[in-house]
DNA sequence: TTAAAGTCTATAAATTCAATAGAGTTTATA
DNA sequence: TATAAACTCTATTGAATTTATAGACTTTAA
């Protein structure tokens, strides 16, 4: 994710550097929105790439492949054609948060070697058994496993609903 | 940071696609892994970066930069000259992962906008108020911050002890 | 005075991220 | 059955970031 927060440093090639940060790509964010657009107009038909583009601000070409990807893991399906689009191949109830970042950006961990899906041995700490670094992301691991899963496609438009509900204007 | 996971997609850009995982950059592993082996060896006097880089196989150039950065946040101190080298400025315990990570590589948080320090405006959601997203990835910063304000460097070295104790045979 | 050790500027190579171009295929419907 | 709408797929590009290295300079102990 590029971001430019300038840091003044006296090294040269750390001064105007761009502070990466460990976050979602735009990729990730651009799926998880087109998705709840998608929950959101879940059993009302096919959506349009060019709609789901409008409404989210996402570049068409891009997302045309963002979502082509989640239809190859079976969490949309397309129909080709005048007249088709995008619509959920599952419920809401059963698209979570965790297996989205998973797909577009890969392990939840901060650390490959904390990893459940995409652990590598970690070539610093000799090891593994007896370094005391693992423990707390293991722990931040668990937890972010923890919130993620229960995150939902459904969770989240129910949530948007129920936020729009309470910034109305009362009587 | 990079790691190469083969996946195998019908879509060209994506086929070979080198994933990218939410994840420490090596800089901020190569930090914390220098910073525990100076808590080890606290008050024993200066660690010349030749035997940091050696112990912990992380490029000395590289470590170089890396330790003078945390000098500059007076993390570290540093002797120069003849017998000089790093040492900590403070105290194990007044040292934790998340003031490293946040140095080294930025926000905890995995969205801009629900980052304490690097918050930014997410462009998708047209109203932060009501969108549904937000909520379960600002549990997820909370969480993370609180896991890793615990993790000092006491707490780490302390941790590093106790699992080599217990991974001895016993008599 | 000299060797050891950190400081600093500059640059390079590899990789990734984000986005775009354009041809091909499928399908509804006039 | 022709046409326009819409998804599918391959390929490529540019910019930015990450990681690492080169080399001159400064400080200090002995």
């Amino acid at each position: 994710m590029l971001r430019l927060a300038y840091k003044s440093l006296p090294i040269c090639f750390m001064r105007f550097v761009a502070l990466t940060f460990i976050m979602l790509s735009k990729k990730c964010k651009y799926a998880i929105h087109a998705l709840v657009h998608l929950a959101e107009k879940y059993n009302q038909g096919p959506v349009q790439i060019q709609e789901i583009s409008d409404k989210k601000h996402i570049p068409k070409k891009f997302l045309e492949a963002i979502l082509l990807e989640l239809r190859h893991a079976k969490i949309l399906q397309s129909k080709k054609g005048k007249g088709g689009g995008y619509y959920l191949y599952r419920k809401p109830e059963e698209v979570n948060l965790v297996e989205v970042i998973r797909l577009m950006d890969g392990a939840l961990a901060m650390l490959p070697c904390v990893s459940i899906h995409y652990y590598e041995h970690c070539e610093e700490c000799r090891n593994e058994k007896t370094c005391g670094i693992r423990d707390s992301f293991i722990d931040v691991r668990d937890e972010t496993l923890r919130i993620l899963s229960r995150s939902t496609l459904a969770q989240i438009t129910k949530r948007e609903r129920q936020l729009a509900e309470s910034a109305k204007p009362r009587k």
